[in-house]
DNA sequence: TCGGTCACGTA
DNA sequence: CGTACGTGACCGAG
């Protein structure tokens, strides 16, 4: 009888809740047997010895939804396995709390509503080497939080027993959120919300590990033609340099460029004193105020094309190459489920590749890049969170500010200018008379984003849509940020924390088709994915987008008139399916 | 070596 | 004084 069969005998089905912790010598089970309840029944307990990358492959048949401090630590990424269904205590710890940390000890504090403990720092003293789970305050001991629990196969059931205890006080704390809606969803928006936030940690780990996919050679060809030859050591690097300098030098006076050390291009202070010499006085030298002065000022013009290259240079030269792209032609970088707001972020550039580089990410051979957007997501995400029925009904059409225009009696430019204004909080400029209209004409929408901001201004912490903490207390005596900017964050992380946790659950329900179709998500940017799938499966990938997100709108959006519509393009290259 | 500022890429 | 994040160069404080 194998592993999963004798499991399967003992109640585990699809989609039960098990708990699991992975130590080098095997791994620890823990669940309970009632079914609905995270708090009756007797433990189960099972601590199987083995290769726990073998283990983990065979209890893949088992198709629970494990339970997990975090993805990452549970090693399934890095055994070959890609579960369906997972409850990550980290994620959901961050969601249901709003802190930042990902560690078990933050997570075991929030539980019992203690603050975060200050991560271990330095060597470990010898006092804390050995010891119990818990200090004397109740947190997590110096050795638990140093690792200490994930050694032998005894110490992962007692973890496995406490990641059962937090994921019943998550699951708690989950229920007793209302649902935003009047007729309740079932299961509640909270709990689908904490399964795709839990989908997207999972989903971050294989991002990582996978990555995408990069013709090194395109690469090279944008370099070449911006930067030049590769630099065959620090020396060439350092003559390159001064070559792309003197180009921009040689159009300022002389007298201004020709002392001892000639001006530093990427000294602000120093470009400033220069753009004097040539009659600009300007606060500052950022390129949007540089650049009216392109057309007119050869200096200008050739200081902003510098900055364009030194932007490349530096960020996504060869080095980022060497440090990045693996040679299997993977970019790889760190990936976050959530940071701030909710969104997921990435390192290595993955999430500000300047367009002159998106060419050169190409599927790999027999393969294609299916890329899909969501539309105008942030002011739909408005209408479904706000309530507001007119905004909704706008938000039916495949493009909203259509009918927005026309009831603000305005054109289609300033009905976007209005209502991006009114979600960032911009209380200057041309949309002033149209924000009027606006609160006129979708008062609850409008009214949403004013309570956001009160709360903002106040210091009192919010909720998302889905339920995400958005953290505004602050420490009365710190005065750093002005109330204004505490307003203009809040009235735009409802927003955007909601448009992420939409996006999620649409990336979580096209990695679980992704299964049957073939292929997989490499790339995830805020309302965009980009697919790698072969060429056969090119079309049901793209079909997958839309009938995915449907899916997805029909519970999140469930009794709204707002619709969520996606464009979906194919081609062998990210810059062709734009 | 660290944190702050400037600058800039993406959404 | 429109939001978010990640990266790199430079500066001044320690």
């Amino acid at each position: 009888m194998t592993l999963a069969a004798e499991l399967a005998g003992a109640g585990l089905g699809a989609g039960r809740p098990v708990a699991l912790v992975t130590v080098p010598d095997g791994v620890a089970l823990h669940w309970r047997a009632a079914d609905g309840r995270t708090d009756a029944g007797p433990a189960e307990v099972r601590e199987i010895a083995g290769d726990p990358s073998v283990l983990l492959r065979e209890l893949a048949e088992l198709d629970v939804r494990w339970v997990w401090w975090s993805a990452r630590d549970a090693g399934v990424v890095a055994a070959g396995v890609r579960p369906r269904a997972c409850w990550d205590l980290a994620a959901v710890s961050r969601l249901v709390h709003g802190h930042g940390r990902e560690d078990p000890a933050a997570v075991w504090a929030a539980t019992h509503d203690l603050s975060p403990p200050p991560l271990p720092r330095g060597e470990p003293d010898l006092f804390a080497v050995a010891g119990g789970r818990l200090d004397d305050d109740g947190q997590l001991s110096e050795s638990w939080q140093r690792g200490g629990w994930a050694e032998t196969l005894q110490t992962a059931a007692q973890w496995a027993a406490l990641a059962w205890d937090v994921y019943a006080d998550q699951r708690r704390r989950l229920d007793s959120l209302a649902d935003p809606r009047a007729a309740p969803r079932q299961p509640p928006l909270a709990l689908l919300t904490a399964w795709a936030e839990s989908a997207a940690a999972l989903l971050a780990v294989e991002l990582e590990a996978d990555g995408l996919p990069v013709d090194v050679a395109a690469v090279g060809d944008v370099l070449r033609g911006v930067i030049g030859e590769r630099p065959i050591d620090e020396h060439h690097a350092a003559a390159q340099r001064r070559e792309r300098d003197a180009v921009v030098l040689l159009q300022f006076p002389n007298e201004a460029v020709s002392g001892a050390a000639p001006p530093d291009l990427r000294n602000p202070q120093q470009v400033r004193e220069l753009l004097v010499r040539i009659g600009l006085d300007l606060p500052d030298t950022r390129s949007w105020r540089l650049e009216p002065h392109a057309a007119t000022s050869p200096p200008v013009a050739a200081l902003l094309a510098w900055r364009k290259a030194e932007r490349l240079a530096t960020t996504y030269g060869w080095s980022w190459i060497d440090r990045n792209v693996g040679a299997d032609g993977r970019l790889r970088g760190g990936w976050s489920a959530a940071q701030g707001a909710g969104r997921m972020t990435a390192q290595a550039g993955l999430h500000n590749l300047p367009a002159e580089l998106r060419g050169a990410v190409r599927a790999e051979p027999g393969h294609v890049l299916v890329r899909a957007d969501l539309g105008q997501v942030e002011p739909r995400v408005l209408a479904v969170v706000s309530g507001d029925q007119a905004l909704a009904a706008a938000a039916s059409r495949d493009d909203m500010y259509a009918p927005v225009a026309d009831a603000l009696r305005c054109d289609r430019p300033t009905a976007k200018v209005a209502v991006l204004a009114a979600m960032y909080g911009q209380t200057s400029g041309a949309a002033g008379a149209a924000l009027r209209d606006m609160d006129r004409t979708y008062p609850q929408a409008l009214a949403y984003l004013r309570a956001a901001e009160d709360a903002g201004r106040r210091g009192v912490d919010l909720r998302t849509y889905g339920g995400r903490l958005i953290r505004l207390a602050r420490d009365p005596a710190d005065d750093r940020y002005p109330v204004s900017s505490w307003g203009r964050f809040a009235r735009n992380a409802v927003v955007q924390g909601a448009a992420a946790e939409l996006f999620k659950a649409w990336a979580a329900t096209v990695r679980a088709g992704l299964r049957d179709v073939g292929g997989q998500i490499v790339l995830c940017l805020h309302d965009e994915l980009l697919l790698h799938v072969p060429q056969g499966s090119a079309d049901a990938a793209a079909a997958l987008l839309v009938s995915a997100l449907d899916a997805t709108a029909a519970w999140w959006a469930a009794g709204s008139p707002a619709r969520f519509v996606t464009d979906v393009a194919i081609a062998e290259t990210w810059a062709a399916a734009k």
